[in-house]
DNA sequence: CGCTCCACCTGAACGC
DNA sequence: TGCGTTCAGGTGGAGC
């Protein structure tokens, strides 16, 4: 499921339902994630307070009062639903659940259990394995069109695959690689080390606001994407690209949506308009 | 090292 | 209705 917007509009959810919160309660259902969760998950987080909920990248991380940090990924189909007062009975894919001192639940389903949750201290966080190699926050001042430039100097990738590697910036998915590329009318297919710097000019601010757009309007979602509070978002109806293979081009309007299949994924664009 | 491919897992959608 | 096939947002390890 999630790119940036949507894990954006699921750390928004829970700062509300989480921050300043004790997790009284902490409930593993099935272990078996897509890293396993360790047999000391529930004794090393129970009792403690939520001081903050951050996002990098599709992370989200969670700073406890005793110093430790919990990180979390939704991987494609995890969610988190935030529930007040007695919750129902858990489905077969609700997971993992945390019960609030302010007896607010949160649980996280997630169907293909590709997601997963650590702990680590919160000092070590620029250590760690899975953050320690992510390129920039789209968001960052650092993230311009003379650094996108000099990350893909020589690289013989394509753009998709170049913008889909989390080492060059850091948030991006499927779904957003397509729509930014198109409204910067770059071919996917294009070497990314060929990338001119007004073409780099064009992409870097198309990327900033097709995030913004999307977490303006509650983070995007897909079929089976969920807000907390269960509502799907919206910004699945804006796309020009993504998921309109044979639709006329949104732009010239006379050539037709191409599907191409790039590393394995979908990638659809318009090959009159993107150069 | 850079790049591509594939596995991980389940469910939904579609074709016959 | 039912069965088989294909596809899905991410990540990281294998292999070239």
């Amino acid at each position: 499921m999630p790119e940036l917007p949507e894990v954006e509009t699921v750390c928004a959810g829970l700062r509300t339902a989480l921050e300043g919160a004790r997790l009284q309660d902490v409930t593993v259902r099935r272990h078996d994630l897509r890293r396993p969760i360790p047999e000391d998950f529930v004794n090393r987080i129970r009792g403690q307070k939520v001081l903050a909920i951050k996002r990098r990248s599709k992370y989200i991380l969670m700073e406890l009062d005793s110093g430790l940090c919990l990180i979390v990924h939704l991987g494609m189909s995890g969610c988190m639903r935030i529930l007040q007062g007695n919750p129902p009975p858990p489905d077969k894919h609700d997971h993992v659940e945390f019960m609030t001192d302010r007896r607010t639940c949160i649980r996280f389903a997630d169907p293909r259990r590709f997601g997963f949750f650590d702990i680590i201290e919160a000092g070590e966080l620029e250590n760690d394995p899975a953050l320690r190699k992510l390129g920039p926050e789209p968001f960052d001042p650092g993230f311009t069109a003379p650094y996108l430039k000099s990350a893909l100097k020589n690289k013989t990738a394509t753009m998709k695959a170049a913008l889909m590697d989390q080492r060059i910036v850091a948030g991006l998915g499927n779904i957003y690689v397509n729509e930014a590329l198109f409204r910067a009318r770059i071919s996917p297919t294009k070497k990314a080390g060929k990338l001119s710097l007004v073409a780099a000019q064009r992409l870097v601010p198309v990327i900033v606001d097709v995030l913004n757009e999307a977490i303006a309007s509650g983070g995007s979602s897909l079929r089976d994407h969920r807000r907390t509070d269960g509502e799907l978002g919206y910004f699945q109806h804006n796309f020009q690209v993504y998921g309109r293979a044979g639709d006329p081009c949104p732009s010239c309007t006379t050539s037709a949506i191409r599907r191409i299949v790039q590393q394995g994924r979908s990638t659809f664009y318009c090959r009159i308009c993107q150069k």
